[in-house]
DNA sequence: AGTGTGCCTGGGAT
DNA sequence: AATCCCAGGCACA
């Protein structure tokens, strides 16, 4: 049976306050904008001015920062006892209560984390990162899922953010679990591992504009299906760094670069220096870095992530995300 | 082992 | 208006 009345979006608490909730968390803590449109995530919208709709943990929210507060508010699912469960993971979603609505996000934007004493380490071994730092605070990394995080990071190599950003919201509305409408605009989650190891999945994928890439998403859903497991890939949270590195790179589409996004992303390799052609320039142009040759090779890829791991200290990549 | 090349797609430049 | 260019790399040879 459905809703007889359609959900609208929220927009801020001021016009039904029982629907929101909130965290202490300061501008230096954390800058929701900055963080949300850096490209870390693609599934972030905003909805209206300050108010940024998306979905985490299963669930859409709507989050909106005031002052020295992170307001949400999580919006009710549709149809929930219709909904059969692929994956082997039966989230058989209770309504989450304020508890536990407050541990993901606080998960999720790792608010255990000093961001600002950070920053002050940061500046005072680099003159640069106080410079870039003055207009960019409150830039932290999130904590992702991994399997979102890996699909999405394989679809951005060698791509456009504009592209990257629908190529997503398709393969979610083509492969996820719908989750609810909002003003009429249907919200799915990212699609589980199961859904993507399908016979048909690939070429689903390239009518989906994927390109080259859905060979990629479809290989590496069978891989670490028939491999790890998701299980096994959330547990790389509790490897090495290298050695995370290591059984990510030896998936379809995934190499150093796509490897160190999903390390520093989802799997909590605070360390990982993604180094993109920007940042092998900035690498090169402004801080010196000596590296012989014109493209971006294996070696000049580590001796950059070295030079920036020895410069900011074991969240280098915390910092480059700034 | 370290390099060069081609690649789906589409928005912006020419 | 067509065509070129190339972007948050990667897999191959
Ligand atoms: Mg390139
Ligand atoms: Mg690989």
């Amino acid at each position: 049976s459905r809703s007889p009345t359609p959900m609208k979006l929220r927009d801020a608490p001021s016009a039904c306050p029982s629907l929101w909730r909130c965290l202490p968390c300061p501008p230096a803590e954390l800058r929701l904008d900055l963080v949300l449109s850096s490209g870390q995530s693609f599934r972030w919208w905003e909805s209206s001015p300050g108010a940024w709709t998306g979905v985490l943990g299963g669930r859409v929210w709507t989050l909106r920062q005031d002052g020295d507060r992170l307001w949400y508010t999580v919006y009710g699912e549709e149809d929930e006892h219709e909904e059969e469960q692929q994956g082997g993971c039966p989230a058989k979603a209770a309504k989450l209560d304020a508890a536990e609505t407050d541990r993901i996000l606080r998960d999720y934007f790792q608010l255990d984390v000093g961001l600002s004493a950070l920053y002050r380490a940061w500046g005072a071994a680099d003159p640069l990162f106080r410079k870039v730092a003055n207009d960019f605070p409150g830039v932290r990394v999130l904590r992702q899922d991994p399997v979102e995080c890996l699909f999405s990071f394989i679809c951005t190599s060698n791509n456009h953010i504009s592209r990257i950003t629908a190529m997503i919201e398709r393969l979610c509305q083509a492969f996820g679990r719908r989750l609810c409408c909002l003003d009429s605009r249907p919200f799915h989650a990212f699609p589980s591992l199961s859904a993507l190891t399908g016979a048909d999945a690939e070429a689903r994928l390239r009518a989906l504009g994927f390109g080259y890439r859905a060979k990629f998403v479809s290989g590496s859903a069978r891989a670490i299906a028939e491999g790890l497991g998701t299980e096994g890939l959330c547990q790389l949270r509790t490897e090495p760094y290298a050695e995370a590195r290591r059984v990510l790179c030896a998936l379809p589409g995934v190499g150093a670069k796509v490897a160190d996004c999903v390390c520093l992303l989802s799997l909590d390799k605070a360390e990982a220096v993604p180094v993109d052609t920007h940042v092998w320039h900035i690498a090169q142009q402004r801080y010196g870095v000596a590296l012989g040759g014109k493209s971006l090779t294996p070696r000049a890829y580590q001796e950059i992530g070295d030079f920036f791991r020895g410069l900011w200290g074991p969240r280098a990549g915390w910092a480059q995300a700034v």
